[in-house]
DNA sequence: CCAACCGGGGTCTGCCATAGTA
DNA sequence: TACTATGGCAGACCCCGGTTGG
């Protein structure tokens, strides 16, 4: 009752000011306030607990936006009881730069907190990211993708400090171009964090002998674009991993984590360790020794990312085709197309009585067009 | 001329836990 | 004490073509 009634007092008190057109921010937060319903939430035992209320003005204006209100609630329950927000300073932001009312609300309802940003504040942010980015499309492309990325931090002056780090790395506008589009939210990072991570690839550098710590740590940056939002406990784990499982010497792990095996740090330990268990048991059945399988995952760590299931189908697959597992072992690079471009490839060739056993397996490893040309050539030969 | 080698390009978030903060 | 900022996790390939050496 006692609610009831501060809510009707309110409602009077906001019919008589809210036709007054002041453009004042002052008078938009108190008509908020102003507009503030309470309501009681239930617990297990009889006592009713009164909590914070959510802002009624709020949840009108997300709605006309178009907001998802279930989700947005779902994901960050607190924005919606605080009492000022920029949601209208946040959607016309975005609309300037280029964003439909669909992706505006979508982008909000996946990251409500975005709302409590000021325009100020993004128009910085903004500036930043476009020292990146050649255009505004971009950023709206990577905000649509993952808008936590861009607005999950407040901290502007982190951010930039984070720019002139990577800089400071020796790597290119183009690396930038690259890890921002692709791993965002290394950006976000306290910069702090994303210091320990290459402190950690140098030191890593140096107890492998190498002579050029700055040169390691770019080439591995630049050949996986995410190794800054892993933790270093998972690429700590990953890099023990590879040298247990592989037995590899000084300068044998670090040439694989300069080439391929970069790419394959960031996955989850156990998954690798999984699929490394599995593929090569499978390998080892089919009568690979340990050394042609350690070498089959040195030449070819993408292994170690390929879910063991496919590569089991497609290994199958080349059995089936009377294709022997040592000529897998010759060209592992096959294992990279799909499932089933591979069993269109092989049916093709059987089509055309094209033997494996003498020709070797190389014609399966080319791309689309050069592998149509050889297949032209063996229809004109026929 | 062509097979073999090899590097590159695309793409990757949405959720949870928790220390810190107002 | 509620809320924010931030760290961390699981998830799990495919394809193209330039260059080079025989």
């Amino acid at each position: 009752m006692a609610a009831r009634a501060v809510t009707q007092v309110m409602h009077m008190y906001l019919r008589s000011t809210r036709f007054s057109h002041l453009p004042n921010c002052f008078l938009a937060a108190q008509l908020k306030i102003s507009y503030l319903r309470f309501y009681t939430s239930r617990h297990n035992d009889s006592t009713e607990t009164i909590q914070k209320p959510e802002n009624t003005v709020l949840l009108n204006n997300l709605t006309v936006l178009g907001v998802d209100i279930k989700m947005a609630r779902r994901r960050q329950p607190g924005v919606f009881r605080k009492v000022i927000t920029n949601e209208e300073a946040v959607a016309e932001f975005l609309k300037n730069k280029g964003a439909n009312r669909q992706t505006i609300a979508s982008i909000i309802s996946r990251y409500p907190r975005a709302i409590t940003r000021s325009y100020c504040h993004l128009e910085e942010r903004w500036r930043l990211w476009r020292s990146i980015f050649k255009t505004d499309s971009e950023i709206i492309n990577v905000i649509q993708r993952s808008p936590e990325s861009y607005f999950r931090s407040s901290d502007n002056e982190n951010l930039e400090k984070n720019i002139s780090f990577l800089c400071s790395l020796g790597l290119t506008s183009k690396d930038l171009h690259r890890i921002l589009t692709t791993a965002p939210r290394t950006f976000s990072n306290r910069l702090e964090l994303n210091k320990q991570m290459v402190k950690y690839l140098q030191d890593l550098c140096v107890s492998l002998c190498d002579q050029n710590p700055d040169d390691f740590v770019k080439r591995i940056i630049t050949k996986n674009a995410y190794i800054l939002i892993r933790s270093i406990k998972r690429i700590k784990t990953n890099v023990d991993f590879f040298t247990e499982a592989l037995k590899l010497s000084n300068s044998e792990l670090t040439k694989l984590l300069q080439g391929h095996g970069a790419e394959v740090l960031d996955l989850s330990s156990d998954y690798m360790k999984r699929n490394f268990k599995n593929t090569s048991e499978q390998l080892q059945s089919l009568g690979c020794t340990p050394e042609e399988v350690k070498k089959f995952f040195i030449d070819y760590p993408p292994a170690f990312y390929a879910s063991f299931e496919k590569i089991s189908i497609k290994i199958d697959c080349l059995l089936e085709s009377e294709i022997n597992i040592k000529q897998l072992l010759k060209k592992p690079r096959i294992l990279e197309f799909s499932v089933d471009n591979l069993k269109n490839r092989i049916e093709e060739l059987e089509r055309l009585g094209y033997d494996f056993r003498k020709h070797g397996v190389t014609i399966l490893d080319s791309s689309r067009r050069r592998f149509e040309a050889k297949l032209e050539k063996l229809t004109e030969g026929e």
